[in-house]
DNA sequence: TTCATTTAGTGTTGATTTTACACAAAATTA
DNA sequence: TAATTTTGTGTAAAATCAACACTAAATGAA
């Protein structure tokens, strides 16, 4: 005799945001037991007829107002008893928010949604911390490799903001002549016109990421890959 | 007014054997509908108790008998309409067998359990084809820099096992030479007593993977990586 | 107005890693 | 014993990586 399953089906996001030299991640205040009162992860039940993307997207909007610029499939968790109500398996999500669409929409409570540092991170509800960690290293490993960190910048930045992002998120120096020649090498930015005045010290180049270039490439072999010093 | 979700979590797994030079995947007849008849990845509906893992491991063993070197997750499905009958989330593992557990086991119907070769693929059930797909690009991938591709072999193998289970997954030939002083270089292989006598040709010492050595290469910052010419 | 401070921008050299490449050694089979 | 098969090995040129420091252009304060 077959018991029919009854087990839920959640979708959660770890995004990410840059801004003043930090890294941030994108938390909500639970409302509803269990766990009321803590930060988590936003996210919730993936509805009937929704792909796992759609549910992620519609979430983040409902839960949090921001928009994604980079979203992908993170990992699976679906040990028993993850979430003490019900049996929930959670698809996780990855996504990243540049600063043009860091605010948080106005519809929101503000109160239930707020950007956190990852260096002072609150204590989270289930097993929110796992999930987490795991999105940082992923975010850690992956910005060598994809061109991903341009996602957390604006659409046109002076090269300093890239090296200071991946100073950041590594948490290490870099060595700025080899880091720009590298980067400059693979031939997938496109300096602007532009210039960006800094609020003191030399006036910068804007760039931008052209994506549209780097496809190109990728199809002739290329692979982005970063190694430093 | 709230639907209550109704969508089935099932586990799917795409699992490699190599030998003879050949790497192959473990699929199964469908003995039911939809897709009666045709053949399907391994899996199955996840148990109300069972960890995902688990569940993965429990169907393999029932379908197939095969027990399984190596396991870990691939990405997880979800799109409407996948399955014909209900919504169906499917996690879907990545697994390799080496040839010691190669064998099907007796007490599953032989016709009804097959390993396929790479290039002599059938139709797949639902959207397995998909799955393998992104499987295989896994397999690629991760064998340049995690040393999976041991899993594949027996215990102790000779150093051209190794070159040529990496000229299959990789498709292409690869520098005898340079491979082999590359794969000695990280330390993490055993050269044992024993030989291996070819059919024709000179014997070869046998090798193992030293799992311990290399955990411990690892916490001292080693990372296996493989580049060829 | 110039001096101190801040940030942007740039090349060279030595060390290391990668690539290309060919022949001898040990066994089997005819 | 000659032909065939597979193992095992070194070197040199090319490419990449790593280390390193000063000048340029702006702002703000003295």
């Amino acid at each position: 005799m077959k018991i029919p399953q009854n087990i839920k089906v959640a979708v959660d996001a770890v995004v990410f945001g840059y801004e003043q030299k930090e890294l941030s991640v994108l938390l909500i205040k639970r409302g509803v037991e269990p766990f009321k009162g803590s930060w988590a992860l936003p996210g919730g039940l993936v509805l009937e007829n929704e792909s796992l993307e759609d549910a992620v997207q519609r979430e983040l909007q409902e839960e949090t107002g921001v928009t994604i610029d980079y979203l992908e499939q993170l990992y699976t968790f679906g040990i028993p008893g993850r979430d003490p109500r019900n049996r929930v398996v959670s698809v996780t999500y990855f996504a990243l928010v540049s600063p043009n669409n860091f605010k948080i929409s106005a519809d929101t409570d503000a109160d239930e949604v707020q950007w956190f540092s990852i260096n002072e991170l609150p204590e989270l509800a289930f097993d929110h911390d796992k999930i987490l960690s795991i999105a940082l290293k992923r975010l850690k490993s992956k910005i060598n490799y994809q061109p991903i960190g341009f996602e957390l910048l604006k659409k046109e930045f002076p090269f300093s903001d890239l090296e200071h992002l991946y100073q950041t998120i590594l948490n290490r120096k870099i060595d700025r002549r080899n880091f720009r020649k590298k980067i400059l090498s693979f031939g997938i930015l496109t300096e602007t016109d532009k210039i960006h005045q800094p609020s003191s010290g030399r006036p910068a180049k804007l760039f931008k990421f052209n994506a549209q270039k780097y496809k190109e490439l990728q199809k002739s072999g290329f692979h982005f890959e970063i190694k430093f010093a």
